[in-house]
RNA sequence: GGCGGAGUAGCCAAGUGGUAAGGCGCGGGUUUGCAAAACCUGUAUUCGCGAGUUCGAUUCUCGCCUCCGCCUCCA
């Protein structure tokens, strides 16, 4: 095993696994490094609260192992081809390239601002395209898919035994009836069975010139399609975690399965990880009611990044989380608990906390974390053990409990003060030394109205924005 | 209709076969000219409802009620 540094006591971290549906210790399958892959974005517009929930949780993981001591190999795949892409950029009249790089560094710019690590890689749909026309080469020549009469090619389902394990197919009742009369009458798919799903489609009209050639005629490769190929070339045909949100396992991860498995063989993913969705005010989210959220909506309200990762991570990512105004607000005032908490403690870089030490009184958060990311229980033992942190080991595991669950603190406020207003607090200090109640009433009253509030200790006081 | 999940104090939320973490909010106190801020402190005899198993259940079993999500290329 190539371990790094391991914390002192921690145990083993184990996950709920969706396939196996109990929690499972996680251990690379190659003894060097746990390699995992995520469902990334399809950047067709800004991502929104409940996406980052997803990534923010996968980073909560990737960190819990490193801090653990476990090597990653972290794959994140763009969507940068789709149904979505293609029609959007179509209708805004540039490349395909050009619109879905936009939107791809503007996520960049939140998994930042969010404190979400890099991938180690991060690879395009779009630039792999080759080695997914490759898959499909395959698959065809084993017999797993077949083309259709306009040019696409889908995949034949009943020649995959194994279809359905992860999403439990066998209990479910696909309503194949409903399914097959909507799409005879739609006209757009031409399939064996109707639960066949397509690995390429035959170029259209409304595509544009977003199409490339294949042996079955020009078109353009199906989503569940880019997932496997981008696995298999970053991660191989074997390896340690698969994610995504919960609405992916069906039919997308069931997708990947049946395309790996009979491409290419191997056990595809030993693990898989979903997290559920996010609420918002006790409802899905939905544009038309006005709940889809994204971070530049929030900062417009004055709500920072990381406040919105403390409400990410403040409950059990299997449980769906209600997001709401007022959780924004207990995660400002908790942070700011936490950071006052720890003043005169500096945090030491992410690296450096990787080779391990002992946690001291947050040994107990740790484990928290360790046992299916228990972000909640791992906070309440922060705050629970806060105060009786005192040694370098306490302070140490106080930031190797922040680092694994990926929150930095606020700064103390460097918010600078308008000449206008200092001048006016400290006309007020003055009336305060001279027993001047009314005129400091009237300067406080003064500053509350250009929207700044002082604080008064014993020495001196403060000035900060209402 | 099928599948899955959830119901714990005003809100968010952890957890366990042995009698309820933590955060926000709120109440009280110290401090303050009064506030704010800060600090201290209090805050569920009870875990949707009804049975059952057990010495004992919030935690296990059964039934019921309510809510939510998925089954449309939505994370």
């Amino acid at each position: 095993m190539q371990w790094l540094g391991r914390a002192v006591n921690a145990a083993p971290v184990r996950l709920f696994d969706t396939l196996k549906r109990e929690v499972v210790p996680l251990e690379p399958v190659d003894g060097q490094s746990f390699r995992f892959y995520c469902c990334g974005p399809t950047v067709y517009g800004p991502a929104h609260i409940g996406n980052f929930r997803t990534f923010v949780m996968q980073d909560v993981l990737r960190r819990v192992l490193e801090v653990g001591g476990m090597r990653t190999k972290h794959v994140r795949n763009i969507t940068d081809v789709d149904d979505k892409t293609i029609r959007d950029s179509v209708a805004s009249g540039r490349t395909l390239s050009d619109f879905t790089s936009e939107w791809r560094d503007k996520y960049h710019e939140d998994c930042e601002a969010l404190n979400c690590l890099q991938p180690h890689v991060e690879p395009s749909a779009v630039e792999h395209v080759p080695e997914q026309i490759a898959m499909i080469s395959e698959l065809v020549e084993k017999g797993h898919a077949y083309r259709s009469d306009d040019g696409s090619v889908y995949f034949k389902i009943s020649s995959f035994p194994g279809y359905g394990e992860l999403s439990r197919l066998d209990t479910r009742e696909l309503d194949l009836g409903k399914t097959q009369n909507e799409r005879a009458n739609s006209d757009e798919y031409d399939k064996d069975n109707a639960a066949d799903f397509v690995l390429w489609k035959a170029r259209r009209e409304e595509d544009g010139e977003n199409f490339w050639e294949s042996p079955w005629g020009q078109g353009r490769p199906g989503w569940h399609l880019e997932c496997s190929a981008m696995i298999r070339k970053y991660l191989g045909e074997t390896f340690d975690l698969h994610s995504g949100g919960e609405d992916l396992v069906f039919p997308h991860h069931e997708n990947e399965i049946a395309q790996s498995k009979c491409s290419c063989g191997g056990e595809f993913a030993r693990h898989w990880f979903h997290s559920a969705h996010l609420l918002v005010n006790g409802k899905k989210m939905s544009k038309s009611s006005g709940t889809l959220y994204t971070l530049a909506d929030l900062a417009e309200e004055g709500w920072s990044a990381m406040e919105v990762r403390y409400v990410l991570i403040g409950s059990n990512y299997r449980k769906q989380l209600n997001f709401t105004k007022e959780s924004l607000h207990a995660a400002r005032e908790a942070l700011g608990k936490l950071a006052k908490a720890a003043t005169g403690h500096k945090a030491p870089g992410y690296r450096s906390l990787l080779k391990g030490g002992n946690p001291g009184v947050f040994a107990g958060a740790l484990d928290k974390l360790n046992e299916d990311l228990n972000t909640a229980g791992a906070l309440g033992e922060v705050f629970a053990n806060l105060k009786s942190a005192k040694s370098g080991d306490d302070w140490r595991g106080f930031f190797m409990v922040l680092a694994a669950l990926g929150l930095t603190l606020p700064e103390p406020a460097a918010v600078k003060v308008p000449d206008d207003i200092s001048e006016i607090a400290a006309k007020r200090w003055e009336a305060r030394q001279a027993k001047d109640w009314a005129a400091s009433d009237i300067f406080r009253d003064e500053l509350a109205a250009k929207g700044w509030v002082v604080k008064d200790g014993r020495e001196g006081y403060e000035v900060v924005p209402l």
